[in-house]
DNA sequence: CTTGTTGTATTACACTCGTAAAAGAAAGCG
DNA sequence: CGCTTTCTTTTACGAGTGTAATACAACAAG
């Protein structure tokens, strides 16, 4: 739980993968990722090489191939992008951020209604310990 | 309206300042940034060439100075920055990015209400205009 | 054991970023 | 008109990124 390594656009596309499911091997990283994406086999292990060289993921030898997994969450990595992006774009303001998305047509009906009662629970649980 | 330039993290910070009062001189850009951050002038005025380069700003001479203002729009830049961000960090689903940021306990109570508050439009806007 | 195959590791190369120093231009001071 | 100050433009340089090609190692097939 050191810090967090930053991990670049191309990189999250392979740790998304490897949190997945994990331990993986290179070839199956290549296999799994994203169809949309077009990368050579080399390119794919130069990132898992960078990724590894970061300390966000880690290998066990296994005969002739690795087993790649990670040696840093999803939660923690989330959080650190989402932090950097709120202070860079939105200078940390999150009510900002969360209400330039709710107004920017990003999210459908259904989303909004499901965001609705996440509030709910939270305005109760605020109303159970109030805290002033 | 062209495509949006990719805007680093430093440059965001220039943005921002010219953003919030232009047309404005690098002088007064340097005055302006918040006080945590210490370039050299000369850093600055790196930063504002770039953003030149990539058409983010213009300038019009002004005597011996130049004074600088936005080619794009904060709106657009924000959008743009958004949308990297959703795909990147959450695969495209801004639902999950509200919700975790709902989670993660960035916002206070009055954040949360005003969220409420704009959830409630969004949904009498729906139910006045049902869509299927 | 020589050869191919399949994995990993090293090297490459152009571009962006953070951070400036250096050089050139214009304008006021004497 | 030279010199100093003040802007802007050019140049610098190491680290990180995107995108691979190339080299090296280990094992399977003859």
């Amino acid at each position: 739980m050191q810090c967090i390594p930053k991990i670049s656009e191309s990189e999250w596309e392979i740790m998304k993968v490897i949190w997945g499911s994990n331990p993986i091997t290179a070839e199956q990283i290549v296999l799994q990722l994203p169809a949309d994406i077009e990368w050579s086999d080399q390119t794919v292990r130069t990132f898992i090489n960078r990724l590894l060289k970061k300390k966000a993921i880690g290998f066990e030898k296994s005969g002739r191939s690795y087993h790649y997994y990670p040696l840093v969450s999803e939660q923690e990595c989330v959080r650190a992008e989402s932090q950097s992006f709120l202070k860079r774009v939105f200078g940390g303001a999150a009510d900002l951020m969360v209400t330039n998305f709710l107004e920017d047509g990003h999210l459908s009906d259904k989303e909004i209604e499901q965001l609705q009662k996440i509030l709910m629970e939270k305005q109760e649980k605020k109303d159970r310990h109030p805290k002033t």
